[in-house]
DNA sequence: ATTTATATTGACACTTGTGTACATTCACGC
DNA sequence: GCGTGAATGTACACAAGTGTCAATATAAAT
């Protein structure tokens, strides 16, 4: 009979497979995803891994669904989102910077750093920026920029970010907060509200001095 | 006796090796710079390998000290030449990303993907990071800026550079050319001088139109 | 011609990974 | 308790990589 797939008793499942597969990609990168040691990380027979997914392909197939689902959804479901002026929308587009929820920094480097070796995986990866940066590109219009200067400040705002995932930084929530009204300023032209500072502030747990 | 290494009638050598696990790792990242494929690519037997190098590690570490020298020693130097002006500085800072011979961008994209799985390789890239951030830092103060101002736009300045390489995007002289004033003027607050763009566009071999 | 340092090779022993075939176990419905 | 399908495990065959060793080749110096 079919099974319910969580808490079926049993020790393996699609998911779990694939939870072991995305921690050892985040880790230490593609190469190291490799059925062997997931199995010895899941304490499970190697060969157990076939019942779930056909080989390797498979599973790294699902990984790049889940990555474009998550980072790029949420990007540009984000750079949509309601907002009064451009600098509350950039805020609301930062809400991705500072929400391990809304976009997995991580998992966005693991996965460019995979591009490297795999074309497949490269024309993925541009798409996602293509996608990105022209939704990125629509909010700058949407508060009255001309498309040409909307598309350099939309490349920006992106390419600071994904420069600093790739700079694989950990710095803590104050410092970065801290830098934030100036990167908005320099981004957005405008300086920011101080009520929506403060909104944004809030809505990330931080409470500045 | 001593040989010169080079044109000694013997077909492998240090620089050899090195060279073809340079190809590899900007074709395919550091997983692919293994023994044997790089002894196919040169005709060699793999084992011919061990009488230059100790090991693979020996190798891998000889890539390190080549992108070290060449990306960070060159950067530094640019952002310390002499300008007039701050946007004549920052158009020094410029050659690096228009000019392979000052900044192996390629070469920069595989070291930073080979980060994710080498914990001391992560650690030379943080500190290649923290050299030039602080680099760039200085050349905006000497220019008058504050250093946490200064700090801000050096880290823009050259997140935008790293996140530009993380897209891999192959864009042609001219589409980027002319985005370079926009981009000075976001960086600098400055509007370039007509005769600094000139002789910036002429060292790079680019007629505007 | 002989030596010598430099370079190349094949054979060996080892490790880590893949995927298939077949047998076994387990939880549940009847 | 018995069967059934879902899940796991064992055994096999194979591929690609590492590094060591002893044997050999090559160019040049004497």
């Amino acid at each position: 009979m079919e099974q319910a797939t969580s808490d079926s008793g049993w020790r393996g499942s699609q998911e779990g497979w694939l939870e072991a597969a995305y921690d050892s990609l985040l880790e230490s990168g593609v190469d190291s995803v490799k059925i062997l040691p997931l199995a010895k990380r899941l304490n499970l027979s190697r060969t157990s891994f076939y019942w779930f997914f056909k080989d390797r392909e498979e599973l790294l197939g699902a990984l790049i669904t889940r990555w474009r689902e998550k980072n790029t959804g949420n990007l540009v479901r984000q750079s949509e989102a309601y907002a009064e002026s451009l600098a509350e929308a950039m805020l609301n587009v930062f809400d991705c910077w500072l929400n391990k929820d809304l976009f997995d920094s991580q998992f966005e480097f693991a996965v460019r750093s995979w591009a490297l070796q795999s074309p497949e995986i490269l024309a993925e990866v541009q798409e996602a920026d293509r996608v990105r940066v022209e939704a990125l590109g629509r909010m700058f219009m949407r508060f009255g920029y001309e498309e040409g200067p909307a598309d350099v400040r939309a490349r920006t705002t992106y390419l600071v970010q994904i420069g600093y995932i790739s700079m694989q930084s950990r710095e803590d929530l104050a410092l970065r907060m801290k830098r934030i009204p100036e990167y908005i300023a320099i981004y957005t032209g405008q300086i920011p509200q101080q009520r929506e500072l403060d909104r944004f502030f809030a809505r990330h747990g931080y409470k500045p001095e």
